[in-house]
DNA sequence: GCAAAAGTGTTTGGGTTACACCCATGC
DNA sequence: GCATGGGTGTAACCCAAACACTTTTGC
């Protein structure tokens, strides 16, 4: 319900965090979940790796918050942006007075795994691999685990796998996708059929040329349909 | 994130809101959802109907606060209770002062229509069909729109069915809350057999006496495996 | 020619759908 | 016996997995 009354100096406070998930390669040169987490300048949890956030602003949208968060860290736009879940157990930082208790709506991104080697990193802005997460403030871990069940979920039954790549990409390409979100293999044959099967893609005629096999044919995202 | 700054006077307010399901047998017998709601007292939408909620309170957990809402309007437990969503659009309340601006965070919840019969009903709280709701304040007629999706989706892959029902029950009247909930008639053979192997469901050996025909055999929700 | 990945064809098996049919009770 | 829903059997069909095979490039 939608009260009419004035915030007072005992309502818990409100704030926005984003866990941004982007594909890069790793040593072996294959794709691998990887997320950015700021280090914390101040207590509690000072020193610890957390999710990118801050408050609300009162004049902004909860989704708008989120991606300004996005681009504070990380100078990037989302390639997409789905709210995840609103956080608010009493135990979210233990030891701390209620009176600064803050319940997180989080939101969750994807950004193109082409744009993220653009992204900055500092002293208080860094890459993670998402399987090798160190101990994060607060709940920020069982959140990320959270976003990341999700994220394999939505990616099984909707079309944002895409999402990670440039505007035109081989089938190849969205597999291996796939494959490091999932983290199984699939059947290169399997997997065109039921691509094009549910029209996720659109195929352009032109191939990439310089690989040393048969040149695959590039595609693109269907706008039309679900996501 | 979460932060230790003391909430200002221009932050966004907090507030819970619960969506309360349950099934009810209409003029013909059958089963159709509905849920409670609550007339607004004063502006803004005052006089127009309203899902229940209200502010949180600092010691109170989220999904705490949805249960105590439930509890306030109908005076039942709830069966079954989730969250579905944070909605904070700045439109929400138009005409509204932006410091009036509220965040719901919104709960679903199911209620047994073995005790939904038991409801109080008031000048202030009536229970609607879902399908025939009037103009609701505030972005509601969305929210409810919403749970409704999340309701029938959550249903199909997962076992919360049963939560409309008393613990004793037969899988006819298992298969009537999916048929009313999904709008759509199902094939009693095929259903008996899906819910079976799913091992959703465990007999009791106990048969329902009192039908004008061969007397069924009573179940129970097999509570090991998810939901 | 050889390696490697692109792309196609085919078989198989599991699971759902449709529907026929028997069973047990009240009247 | 008859009506009614409970409960079982079964064939058709669809879809996804497994895997063999052909194609096209670089070297």
């Amino acid at each position: 319900m939608v009260s009419s009354a004035q915030s007072s100096v005992i309502a818990p406070n409100l704030a926005v965090s984003t866990v941004i998930f982007t594909l890069r390669p790793n040593a072996d040169g294959c794709l691998k979940l990887a997320l950015p987490l700021v280090k914390r300048i101040r207590a509690p949890f000072e020193g610890q790796w957390a999710l990118p956030g801050g408050p609300l602003n009162i004049s902004e949208d909860l989704a708008t918050a989120a991606s300004r968060n996005l681009l504070e860290t990380t100078h990037l736009e989302p390639r997409y942006l789905e709210q995840l879940y609103a956080f608010g157990s009493l135990d979210r930082s233990p030891g701390s007075n209620l009176a600064d208790r803050v319940v997180s709506i989080v939101y969750w991104a994807l950004v193109g795994n082409d744009e993220a080697g653009t992204a900055v990193e500092s002293e208080n802005v860094q890459w993670f691999w998402a399987d090798e997460l160190p101990a994060l403030a607060f709940d920020h871990n069982e959140i990320v685990n959270y976003a990341l069940w999700r994220l394999r979920n939505k990616l099984e039954y909707s079309r944002l796998a895409h999402r990670f790549l440039p505007e035109l990409f081989t089938l190849a390409q969205l597999r291996e996708v796939y494959e490091a979100v999932l983290n199984r293999e699939l059947d290169p044959g399997n997997f065109r059929r039921t691509v094009e099967a549910e029209g996720a893609v659109v195929p352009t005629g032109e191939r990439l040329a310089g690989t040393k096999h048969r040149p695959p044919q590039l595609y693109r995202a269907n706008q039309t349909g679900e996501n």
